[in-house]
DNA sequence: GATGCTATCGCAACCAATTGCAATAAGGGT
DNA sequence: ACCCTTATTGCAATTGGTTGCGATAGCATC
């Protein structure tokens, strides 16, 4: 059996959405022209603006529901980033997550083995099965803890305390 | 050493502004005195919303605005749903995050005691200090599994229904 | 009570993303 | 090559939120 690799699987798209009754149109060719030389965490108005280089008329609903028609396909993933915006993974080979420093906005991924230790506290607790690829983890990196302790929000004390009662 | 109790805060919001030096306006009085009724997590669009209930004048950016300020101080904390939106946690006594099901749509929260193996795990291994109430983790809940196999995840077909026209 | 410094307001423009709808065009069948 | 069904497009409008900026108004001081 032939397993696809990351460079054989663009060119089969077309075949994958013949077969589901889906349509190759040009506007698809482009964006998936653009995720085939894309690597790694995309935001949406990113690529949006990559498929205006290429094709000038992209227009932004497209874009935003052929990435939909895409993931369902299993070749790209979409998450949320610090800030809510979304953001892609190019075929994501191993499913992670990130984590996002609000010191210095450094983004890490974090892969299954390490995010372990939740999912499986999850599934055990409440059998809830975590996507990790959804996921981002805000917070601060070791750098940003002994760096200088703030600048605005996070490291600000919450200076009342909880209730007795 | 006097431990103010939830209700207390809110009165306490105008010295605490005076003392960094910001005002006490109409406005923030507003914001404030919703925030005082509400409870849990409102979506920042719902805030700006109720006050308009009370003071149909209101302006979104003097909401966000001020919810800015008032996290500063402590007193909501926001964070991102599965959508991305705002949300926001009024005088949040535990941190926590949370737990979406894309499912059915529900959501739990978690506390730093489950979320524990995660927070240790990377601190440990990274330095890193996650902010657990920014967090919000996506997945299929207990249920949401044992029923049918969903419409949105990797790998699964599409069930396509043609419009009924 | 008037004065002055400046934090805050409201507006209008903008950004990222989504949606309803009429017009267009894939692509399978003949 | 032509039809016909219907998936897809592009537009315009909407939602949620942010930002720059001139005008307004807290509030500490006199």
């Amino acid at each position: 059996m032939t397993i696809a690799g990351r460079r054989d699987v663009w060119p089969l798209v077309r075949e994958r959405l013949r077969a589901r009754g889906l349509r190759w149109t040009p506007q698809r060719r482009t964006l998936v022209e653009v995720l085939s030389r894309t690597d790694g965490h995309v935001t949406g108005s990113e690529l949006v603006e990559r498929c205006r280089a290429v094709d000038p008329e992209t227009t932004p609903s497209t874009v935003y529901r052929t990435l939909d028609v895409l993931e369902q396909l299993g070749l790209v993933r979409h998450g949320h980033g610090p800030d809510g915006r979304e953001e892609f993974h190019v075929l994501p080979q191993v499913e992670h997550g990130h984590l996002h420093c609000s010191g210095c906005g450094s983004t890490w991924e974090v892969d299954s083995d390490e995010a372990a230790a939740l999912v499986d506290a999850l599934r055990a607790s409440r059998g809830f099965d975590v996507d990790l690829s959804h996921v981002t983890i805000v917070g601060r990196c070791a750098s940003c803890q002994t760096a200088r302790v703030d600048q605005s929000t996070v490291g600000t004390p919450m200076m009342w305390k909880p209730p007795s009662t």
